[in-house]
DNA sequence: TTACCTGCAAACTATTTGCAGTACT
DNA sequence: AGTACTGCAAATAGTTTGCAGGTAA
């Protein structure tokens, strides 16, 4: 997942401050802050983890502004939000990004991206039978890695035989 | 979704035992009737429905025990376990039920399952191509019903209006 | 000026855990 | 008999919320 060029960034933004001004919600530099940090990320990443990200760049945000602009990037579609396990949610920027699925090792926790013509096809099937007008899927397939040399096999595995 | 037939209980039945015996786990009393109360359900339940059911036929058992046996279930392949939203999982018997996946409105909330056999096709793709083994996959589609008759539709309605 | 937004801390909720007593094997 | 299991309540962890200032428009 490559980083957006400066111009697409521009582009971006140019939606949130739209959609911002259209709900006659504030431009705050706390909402920008959080908004840049997210389009610097090239991975997913959680709530916490961006919040973290911040408070070591000394940009003074609270948790609870994180989780607020979060939402808002999700409201007009910057960012889409994952599920993956039990526990938190991870979040990804997705502007300009192709739709993709995820494929996640359970021995090493990581994930894999994927695209399959054939979604699309299922997708459509199901709106057909069951008359529904989609807004989204998510599809995650979970499994094992058997590559010898998966750098995350050997983390985990030095790891496990350390504890 | 139909229940099992009372010879297919059986079978579901031994299952459970062999694997608590092979575990060498112990065959409580608990166990079977949260077991039962399981292969009673018709549909998707989470833990606190469960508990909620059994404490209302009287059938004593903490919350602490419901999920420690639901683990239980979930680790012999008897049980699934969902996370639809980013609230409590949800929970269904698995056994001799065929793989499908969910169909979610974002309106009602109704869960409607599907099955398409391209999913196959894209699990097989995708562990040639990241050489993984697959265990199992999670797919949710999210949209909205266009049913005018919709019977979750009208009492999502008349609920909103009340409010 | 005004009410939206922020930071903080407290509240919430689903799930897990520690512990003392109970009961399978 | 011995140890896993149970119920209870307290602990946890991610996220949300209430409230008292602060600030964009």
């Amino acid at each position: 997942m490559p980083s957006l060029v400066p111009q697409q960034i521009a582009e971006v933004n140019k939606i949130f401050s739209d959609y911002l001004k259209k709900k006659g919600l504030r431009r705050t530099p706390e909402r920008y802050l959080i908004f840049e940090e997210v389009y610097g990320s090239e991975d997913h990443f959680d709530a916490d983890e961006l919040y973290v990200r911040l408070k070591r760049k000394d940009v003074a945000v609270s948790r609870a502004t994180v989780y607020n602009t979060l939402d808002l990037l999700i409201a007009c579609n910057l960012v889409v939000r994952h599920q993956f396990g039990d526990k938190q949610a991870k979040y990804e920027p997705s502007f300009h990004y192709w739709q993709h699925d995820h494929l996640i090792c359970s021995e090493c926790n990581e994930v894999f991206e994927f695209c399959d013509p054939r979604m699309q096809g299922i997708r459509e099937m199901v709106a057909e039978i069951f008359q529904f007008e989609i807004e989204n899927h998510s599809l995650q397939i979970n499994g094992r890695c058997l590559r010898n040399d998966c750098p995350n096999r050997e983390r985990t595995k030095a790891s496990t035989e350390a504890a």
